[in-house]
DNA sequence: ATTGCAATCGTTATCGGTTACGTTTGCAGG
DNA sequence: CCTGCAAACGTAACCGATAACGATTGCAAT
């Protein structure tokens, strides 16, 4: 048993086996070269002390860990089914997976933080790493897939059809007979926030209906954010009968404003949202969105990381999966 | 600008800024004994190189990282809501968190994950970790929280009241009517499951009902370990008119089977759960079971564990939080 | 007996950063 | 001009593990 004090090392091992810690490495790398009884006595000593390699001393040594890493900047519910999708990919796989998360020391939104997290863990820590939703462009010494991506990123990546995604929204709400519908748009920069306003803009576009840059609000992806543009929007007087939100989070903020300014959904108002996380199921009416698989995201991103990592990745740079429009009681026809 | 190439180290700064490395590691850690000028010439360096500080090399050698762990053995519902809860406590506080999870299969991950896990990121990597749900006693150099901890475990800890509310669903039921009720035990070891297995035959015997031992299953937290166990209690020809499971994802597998079975809850059959995850109350119908805040679990074991790590703790060592009865649709009068 | 080769194992440089310790430098006081 | 004392900075020894390399041994073929 390993006693709560001093942590046991390798020259430990080394010691009590009566080799050097060369041959203890040998034995824990099973490496050739090792006489099977000299293997014997190594095996006991570890056993009797307790021995656990050091993830640090081997990172720092040896260019590979059988860790990967995911760096993200928020804990938030789409991050977790992210990770559960990870999580799965790699069963069974021998990678084990390091998520390295921030305090936000710097403010909610320090530029920056993606490079700088992946600093500190790439190069030795992990083999390669996952980012979520970084806002600019990463490098990385060790391989690197982005799930949504920065705009104009290179970085091999995983997205959802957030297009697609997006038009099938609006083109739900144009046929319930919605005319003037507002979006609330993400964090500018993210590859899919742009993917989802061209979505809007686009499906308005071929229905023939002009676009009122008044009912663009910029957002940031972050639902507190939301809070005072789905007022602005729906303080106007001219309010529109329907909204479409980005994210789930910001639909769901949006709900609450309605709420706050007396506004019955999808009587007075349809309210819509992106990402399918859990809570837009729970809530009350419950919403309507487009489903994008966060945890399919992350599975791919695992797999894909895994073959960059072992250097055999057949499949294209930039994966693309499909989304789905999930019809619930936030939308209706307008009143 | 870093290169995506080699990462920049310590001596690249050195170089550039015509110092020793020592004298950028003071300059970067804001020790005393630098001239105002020579400051000013490593920050330009290091913000020319872009050099961020490698969290291996300095874990290595020095004692503090500022980084906490996480250490998990599989990642489902509950452990997602714990780290929402401890990336809040951390927010500001300066401190990092790093969540270890390793890629075996949840049930076969033989005993000691939890030592194992912790030893290769504590002693260096971690100025403390979180463990949730050990199967056994944890030894660490550096401080550690036990979220859920092992029967007899003498770890600082973070645990619900299990024997509570354990009570207070089994009364729920006992108040419907129902005089048989299985009960499906968690993992057994575990303190939690333990508690709300006493919780269960406590309120029975308190009622004056006899405690039938084949209405007991014994699982494992395991969703997919309790669905034979369900089908096992629910298949006999006395079954029971209510399940209370130990664990939502148990008692979700049970509402499955249930209608496998052809089974109809709540009218043929009572089901009941704890934890209170977000998929409870989306299941058809939602279950009934008991909130425990896996969110205030995580919060409470992060601040615990920060007051440890600056030696400054003045609570107890053993944090229970209250738990909350939450009734929904699963349960009913037994038909 | 000698050679050759492979198996086996120890020595040592090394990874990047930290720190104890020693050395240099600057400046005030004698 | 010399001494004394800090401040400022460099040197080198680490931390734990790995891997290149060299040294030793065993064994079989010559």
């Amino acid at each position: 048993m390993a006693d709560g004090g001093a942590p046991v090392t390798m020259s430990d091992v080394a010691r009590l086996a009566g080799v050097s810690t060369a041959t203890v490495s040998r034995v824990v790398n099973r490496r050739y070269g090792v006489r099977a009884s000299t293997v014997e006595q190594v095996r006991a000593a570890i056993e009797q002390l307790g021995y656990e390699t050091s993830l640090v001393a081997t990172s720092l040594r040896s260019s590979r860990t059988n860790v990967l890493g995911l760096v993200t900047h928020s804990f938030q519910s789409y991050t977790a089914e992210v990770l559960k999708g990870v999580m799965d990919a790699l069963r069974q796989s021998g990678f084990d997976l390091i998520v390295y998360a921030n305090s936000d020391l710097y403010g909610t939104y320090s530029d920056g933080w993606e490079q700088r997290h992946l600093a500190r863990l790439s190069g030795t820590l992990t083999d390669g790493c996952i980012v979520v939703t970084p806002s600019r462009e990463v490098r990385s010494g060790t391989p690197v897939v982005v799930i949504d991506p920065a705009r104009g990123s290179e970085a091999p990546s995983v997205t959802a059809d957030n297009f697609a995604g997006a038009t099938a929204v609006v083109e739900h709400l144009l046929g319930l007979g919605h005319r003037r519908i507002g979006f609330i748009a993400g964090r500018a920069g993210i590859e899919a926030a742009w993917s989802r306003e061209q979505g809007y803009r686009t499906a308005l576009a071929e229905a023939g209906v002009p676009i009122d840059p008044r009912l663009i609000a910029r957002g940031s992806f972050d639902p507190d954010s939301a809070a005072p543009l789905a007022r602005a929007l729906l303080e106007r007087p001219d309010r529109p009968t329907a909204v479409f939100a980005a994210s789930d989070g910001m639909a769901l903020k949006t709900l609450e404003v309605a709420g706050e300014l007396g506004l019955r959904v999808p009587g007075d108002l349809s309210v819509a949202g992106f990402d399918n996380i859990p809570e837009s199921a729970l809530a009350e009416p419950r919403l309507t969105t487009v489903d994008q698989s966060m945890y399919r995201l992350g599975n791919e991103a695992a797999r894909m990381l895994m073959s960059l990592v072992r250097g055999d990745w057949e499949g294209p740079r930039r994966v693309v999966l499909p989304t789905r429009l999930v019809v619930r009681g936030s939308t209706a026809a307008p009143g």
